[in-house]
DNA sequence: CATGAATGAGGTTTCATTCAT
DNA sequence: AATGAATGAAACCTCATTCAT
């Protein structure tokens, strides 16, 4: 019982480190065994298919995330803190798996079975736990009431997408957590101030 | 020779619209052959190899996309005004390109070579002019002086690309258009205005 | 131990079925340890290999139907009469063990190791069987002395493999034994009838 | 054109051979290249898998066998003749073709697929071309208004496919055709002669 | 220039069998 | 005696690329 457990994590484990390195097509079910320090087969006793050991992958990772994304905003009030928060911790996130999130970011998400997979409904509920926030932002005044809420959230996710990604493309040479207040900034003042006539 | 030239076209066409419905891996030279009608070796007379023939799409395709910002933009005065139009331009490329744009956004943007590739530099460039404006409209009192411009590049393209990636993973069954006006403006705000104490 | 018989005997009853309802290689050992309620190791306990459980069960039922036809021909007087049991009996048999003969039938007797196997004597005696019934008529008159009666034999056992093979191709969907007198008719002309000048 | 031709019956000729020694199964397409001394890739530009390239091989051979089977009876009058004939051409062609006489009596012909595929509907055409000599027999007189012409058929095919079945299974140690007149007899004399009261 | 037949490495996956518990 | 997790060999098939015509 709580063997076959630990042996899942072990393979997954491998399989984060493998694909994070290489690409999903360039990574090798051997190359994963052979990390995993374990027969071929096996692998094949824990997970249907390599595309399901990929997705397995992304949907504990994202479950993990948006469990400790609801631990992090426990207790914090105010819709701006709320996003200051979010946007540290999901930088914070990606600075320490960035194995995970190389996949994640780079392939997963971006996959055309991805849409279908479990891991993405996992993601979409971490999309309807930001647009809550957003919601109570607008309900509190803070966030202006001509304010499309799927913009802001385009405007919230999009920007910390683009963030990390650039950061993976150059190598993460450098901290990731640097800008993450003036993200939050940036950000807050695209939804919550008065529109300005330009 | 025009010749050769047209034939480059032929075959560039064919294949946008191939890895535009699959993905790298599951596009096949011979389908690219057979839509272009001609046989699968004569591609490797005008491109390397299936990489080459990928990112020379991207690359093209990223050229003629600066080029029609550059014309777009020609005249344009005013910070605003600028990425009014860019915001408005990059939605309405995407939605006449969307077989180009699938390969680009889901694929080469974020594949491990994609930086070291020229079709990146050609991105690259297209960011600079990016940062030029912004820079354009820091000196102009526009943009406050305490706002990383790279970071507001972050905010600008990833909003942008964020949109555009739902767009795609939803099966671009809505107007990408519809929003260019709301994006400007929160992508503004969130730069321009006065910083609020939250 | 009976324990042990029993034990064997609830494995062969899963073969039969798993191996009635799909050919030998498509059969897996997992399916018939799932079906028979134990692990896979154990069948190796009682069982050498796949092949041995797949000729055990071919040697078992070849004997019983040899046992069966036996008491079926006691007391049966005369070349014809045994004939015609014989024959009834025969698509009696098929008819009524449908997951076993398809295995017999299609597979086992046309391996190409069934000629080395266990099963296979246990086939032959049953020809050697057919063989005194037919020398018998040959004694007694009713077939002609100049029929080579392993050839009569192959008339006989030939017609109704075919029979039955047919009706398992083709579904099982008619009754089997209804054809079983004019069978019997039909090969008795043919090694009983006065030689006609053709 | 022709090379593609030739080519292709390369890759036949050493499946027959391959196909022939090793049951379906053991045969691997690497060997069957090897023979053939091409590149296992080669193969599937020919056929679309291994099962194909089997049933082809059933298939081009059946069709060869009712043509041959066609010319042979052409010219022959008299329905006794024509089985005579024809029993003589079928044993014939499988003591000349034994390979492939082994694929297609011990696998092919009692493959559970075999009933769906192209090669099982050219056997079909051969049976009916019995079934029709057997018609114009009971018009003629020669055969018995009272038998049944598909028990007729099956006495006449599964005598055949008995006698060679053995022949096969014993390592095709004697004449196949030294038989061919009694068996014949025998047959005739099953389906024609008058009704014995027994 | 164009062709398209041939290549062949390489990957995923299956499954009978073993053996430590 | 029973288990069932682990094994690992082996096989089919794909497809980008080459090269003789």
């Amino acid at each position: 019982m709580v063997r076959k457990r630990l042996r899942k994590q072990q393979i997954m484990q491998a399989a984060i480190e493998v694909f994070g390195k290489s690409s999903y097509h360039e990574a090798n079910i051997s190359e994963i065994a052979r990390k995993a320090g374990i027969a071929e087969g096996t692998i094949y006793q824990y997970f249907k298919s390599k595309q399901d050991l990929f997705f397995s992958i992304g949907l504990e990772r994202t479950k993990d995330f948006c469990k400790q994304i609801d631990l992090n905003l426990e207790g914090v009030t105010g819709t701006s803190s709320k996003i200051r928060k979010l946007v540290w911790y999901y930088l914070f996130y990606f600075k320490t798996n960035p194995d995970y999130v190389r996949s994640l970011m780079l392939e997963m998400r971006v996959s055309r079975d991805f849409v279908k997979s479990s891991p993405h409904k996992s993601f979409k509920a971490f999309s309807k736990q930001v647009l809550q926030i957003l919601k109570e932002g607008q309900e509190d005044g803070l966030i202006r009431n001509d304010v499309d809420l799927y913009l802001a959230q385009h405007l919230l996710l999009g920007t910390l997408e683009h963030v990390v990604t650039r950061w993976l493309l150059k190598g993460e040479k450098y901290d990731l957590l640097k800008y993450h207040d003036q993200v939050s900034e940036l950000v807050l003042n695209g939804i919550c101030s008065e529109k300005k006539p330009l």
